[in-house]
DNA sequence: GAGTGGTCTAGACCACCCC
DNA sequence: GGGTGGTCTAGACCACTCG
């Protein structure tokens, strides 16, 4: 499949992974149905069964696809689970892990600021559309948040009614629009609640909040989605394991 | 090596992973030290390669070792490199990662609290010694920090000159007292500064400072140490990577 | 029972490191 | 040149799922 003596030499494995990444990113396998067998995609690139699944055991360790003994290989969809363990990460005081449920303020689109066309890419004058929510963990508002996405990736978002914006947004995307968030990173701040977040948490204006910055990326890495939350830690932490 | 009827099954490369786990604890290799090749391994354990092969594989992966091609397989060592990306976060604006600098205040032993009680797995009138230190990023302080570790573990740490405690605490906790941080875990919270730590960072009191609960625990997943961090977030931020 | 992924083996060859 | 880990193959058997 190449020449070892190529400077640019890959393993057979990672180039089989390259390949199925991209197919991936062509939404030829739809979240949540399945990929061919092993035996069957080692058969179509001509490599052993081995090659094949050291490619698929990598590709589930990034969350790309889901594997189930007797099932098959099946493209990663966004669950709730996943949602609940990839991407949130508050937890309340007694170590109770549950997604917020979501109210959304405003949802409209506009010319991206010039911090919006560096998070997400975007050049000057391009459209973004915004949406304003308030999130309530254990019936009380806990997140002040505000994200903003390429409106050009999400034609007519702004235009839905509020209602239809559901709370696990990543999996709306998936579906509604064929756009699969894969990684995310955050940056987390302490920061003085404003005037507005305060009265929207129900904190006085000043308390100390966390602040996540966070990036969204698609599965070929391009920018999807900024997001800035503030939250009340006051009976919420923010967990992160280091292993 | 097993019945495969028997009730609790586990897989060939598992129960070798648990042994060789075992063997690191008991500080048969000392950090740093080379392992046995693959081959001297499954011959040992009377399995083939390839198994020891997938045991290796997973313990590279939760940073017990580190292999090298060439070279060999080696207990894992808390170098400057892994302290920095595996147990440091704070990253400067314009996205400088570096260790940061370490002024120790005090050291001392005492009775633990229930918090340090709780945290760190100890019976009633058991003794901590604990250190205070600030941390300076760019020659700013940044980080005001108290840990807190068991005295049994680390016996005479107080009685050191405060001047020997070096800034990379693991590799001296590794290096000095055999003991091994393996993993952590984070718990973050936006606090307002407190008079003691409004005047180490340089900031005012009731400023939002990023308060960060470090639990960490050795090979087998004994708690090692309990720290809390206030971290001043105006030129800094907490990176963490979703996926 | 047929098909899937999971484990385990044995052996070949390659890339890398050090003597 | 000899030893190490990394890749790749081929084949056996097991555990699980579903019809």
């Amino acid at each position: 499949m190449n020449d070892a003596a190529s400077p640019n030499y890959q393993p057979l494995y990672q180039q089989i992974k390259t390949l199925l990444v991209s197919r991936l990113a062509a939404n030829e396998w739809p979240p949540g149905t399945a990929l061919p067998s092993e035996i069957a995609l080692a058969q179509a690139y001509n490599v052993s069964q081995g090659t094949v699944r050291k490619a698929l055991n990598e590709l589930e360790i990034e969350h790309m696809v889901e594997r189930r003994q007797g099932r098959g290989t099946f493209a990663a969809r966004h669950s709730q689970q996943r949602s609940l363990f990839q991407f949130f990460h508050l937890l309340s005081d007694d170590n109770v892990r549950e997604l917020p449920v979501s109210r959304v303020l405003s949802c409209a689109t506009g010319e991206a600021s010039a911090c919006e066309r560096r998070a997400l890419n975007l050049t000057a004058g391009a459209s973004v559309t915004r949406i304003r929510r308030v999130r309530d963990l254990n019936q009380r508002p806990v997140i002040s948040e505000s994200l903003s996405v390429p409106t050009a990736m999400f034609p007519g978002l702004a235009e839905r009614a509020l209602e239809e914006v559901p709370n696990t947004l990543y999996e709306f995307f998936e579906t509604q629009y064929g756009v699969v968030v894969a990684h995310a990173s955050e940056r987390l701040r302490a920061a003085a609640a404003s005037e507005t977040d305060a009265e929207l948490l129900g904190v006085s204006a000043g308390a100390p909040l966390l602040a996540i910055e966070r990036r969204a990326l698609n599965l070929e890495n391009r920018p999807v989605e900024w997001r800035l939350s503030y939250c009340d830690t006051a009976h919420h932490f923010y967990l992160n394991e280091l292993d």
